[in-house]
DNA sequence: CTGAAAGCGCTAACAG
DNA sequence: CTGTTAGCGCTTTCAG
């Protein structure tokens, strides 16, 4: 492993040379720089970068708190995040919490202790009150999921509109029964989808009914499979189900097939997200588009330009009603 | 941000004892060890990983480069060296090459800085040539894709097997016209389970069909797809059909359906890794099941034994053939 | 345009 | 048990 040193004492110049023409920019004679460099290739010169960042203080890695991998929608925003990323010469620390509060705990860690330049949060589930703190004093951005009261930057789009979409489309279909499969009201989406449910309801007079909204514990197929299991023994059984995530769709879209009911027939379904396999279900998917990729590559310029010192402004994005053959 | 300097200044101590009491292990008084923690809190110091890292030349980081991370047979395994990784101190920094060789460029970088202390490779279209020549020289080791005359170690399962263990179900159900999804056979697993298809026809006396292989370029929903609409024009049509990838069987269900056939009845249908999805489609899919989530976990044990310096084995999981409704 | 020297924050001999 | 010191590999003043 060469160092700087060795390659300057090859090429019979300075430490401050090398690093010079490394790190172009700087001045140097163009017969000095092609000395440097072909020394740099015969001794198969690589830069430490653990030396620069001490140096710079920087990791240029940003830090992407996510609930779990196995969840497709984070999936996109991650390959948004990784391209904006890397184009700007950072690269991605990927966490999963897993909703454990102490691998929450190791990850802020790692801000303060200079393993990342900056976070972008995804987790609704992260402890709030250290995450504001932490924000204080260290650049994060959230994505998705955001706290309207918090000084933290996101990118997100309009749940609660998006939700009066969905639940208005189903409606002007002619559906009256409408279910919701909603996850925890404690996550801000989740109170603004339902906000949008029941603003559609009101405007076209339909009364609510909570049997028809359920609450799932996570988001994994069998949430919705679950969800739809109890919304089909409601006595009055819905004609229609608006779930907050595809994911849950397809779960609800499985326990209706296993019941041996059609889609859209007995049962209409629109899901939210516009995940690839939403479009590989049979019948495909009615969805909300949301743009995952587009979100993670914002999200990352956001907090690049927060690194940078740069001010930055909120981001709310549009969604999508992609009509397919569940509705 | 306070340093090292600060705390045993403040704590009357030299920044030797500081870091002493940081890295356990060594023996300091009780009495200078509450003194310092005392300061530590106070100042609220966290030791800074650049100042570490570089002065231990490590960067606890370990590179893994996956195509995409789109494929979520990758994120289960990712999820597996997640898991595994964190419980050693170790981070992952995520790569996805989307087969762009300037990406695997810069992966390859990455390690020879020192921005990672080792990788785990799971792209099967990576430059052979380039992984081993750094292979030479740094912790690298293969999870899922691995090459033979290489003595690069991996975690794998065996596919050649596997696969024979799949046609062989279908046979044994009663099919004869069977066809094959497979993927690119520059792929070594795509060999290796075509050899495991032809070993299982010849067995029972079935002519080999090349009409009814069908190569994909990717592996994604619609490579599937059109793989099945491909082969539901061949003049005599198979009855069942082997994917190498739940993410392609599903693909090609959803064109089978698209037909109005049934599965399985019209056709027979088995996909490979028994990814959370392949449980959620109508009908539920037969698959052969690969540890994912294990493979990760070991290739991650296994990379930090080399990393260690440690000898390690070759190691070839379990899988196992899932019945479920598509046979 | 180039070199000498300081120092980023930490750990690990080596003495005592 | 503790302090002194050197140095990991790099960038950046400051002189020249």
């Amino acid at each position: 492993m060469a160092t700087i040193q060795e390659v300057a004492k090859k090429a019979g110049v300075s430490v401050a040379t090398v690093s010079r023409v490394l790190n172009k920019h700087t001045v140097v004679n163009a017969k000095t720089r092609a000395k440097v460099e072909k020394v740099i290739k015969e001794l198969n010169y690589e830069p430490s970068m653990l030396g620069r960042n001490l140096r710079n203080s920087e990791s240029k890695l940003l830090l992407v708190v996510i609930p779990s991998i196995a969840n497709p929608f984070y999936t996109e925003i991650v390959d948004g995040i990784q391209e904006t990323a890397i184009s700007n010469g950072y690269h991605i620390l990927l966490c999963e919490t897993n909703s454990n509060p102490e691998r929450e705990a190791t990850y802020f860690g790692m801000i303060k202790n200079r393993m990342a330049d900056g976070v972008i949060c995804m987790d609704p589930a992260v402890n709030k009150q250290k995450l504001f703190e932490l924000a204080e004093k260290y650049p994060i951005v959230q994505c998705s999921d955001y706290d309207k009261g918090s000084n933290i930057p996101y990118v997100t789009i309009d749940s609660e509109l998006a939700a009066y979409h969905a639940v208005r489309h189903l409606i002007k279909i002619g559906h009256k029964r409408i279910a919701m499969i909603n996850t925890d009201e404690r996550i801000l989406y989740a109170r603004e989808r339902r906000a949008g449910y029941e603003r559609a309801l009101k405007e076209f007079g339909i009364p609510l009914d909570e049997e028809l909204i359920f609450h799932t514990m996570d988001i994994d197929f069998n949430d919705g499979q679950q969800a739809m299991r109890s919304l089909l023994e409601v006595k009055d059984v819905p004609t229609a189900a608006f779930a907050v995530s595809d994911v849950l769709a397809i779960g609800a879209l499985k326990e209706i097939n296993n019941n041996g009911l059609k889609v859209p027939n007995d049962i209409a379904l629109i899901g939210f997200d516009k995940l690839s396999f939403s479009n590989m279900t049979y019948p495909a998917l009615t969805t909300v588009a949301q743009p995952m990729f587009k979100m993670g590559s914002l999200a990352a310029a956001m907090l690049i330009q927060k690194i940078q010192g740069k001010k930055v402004e909120n981001i709310v994005l549009e969604h999508e009603l992609v009509l397919r053959e569940s509705t």
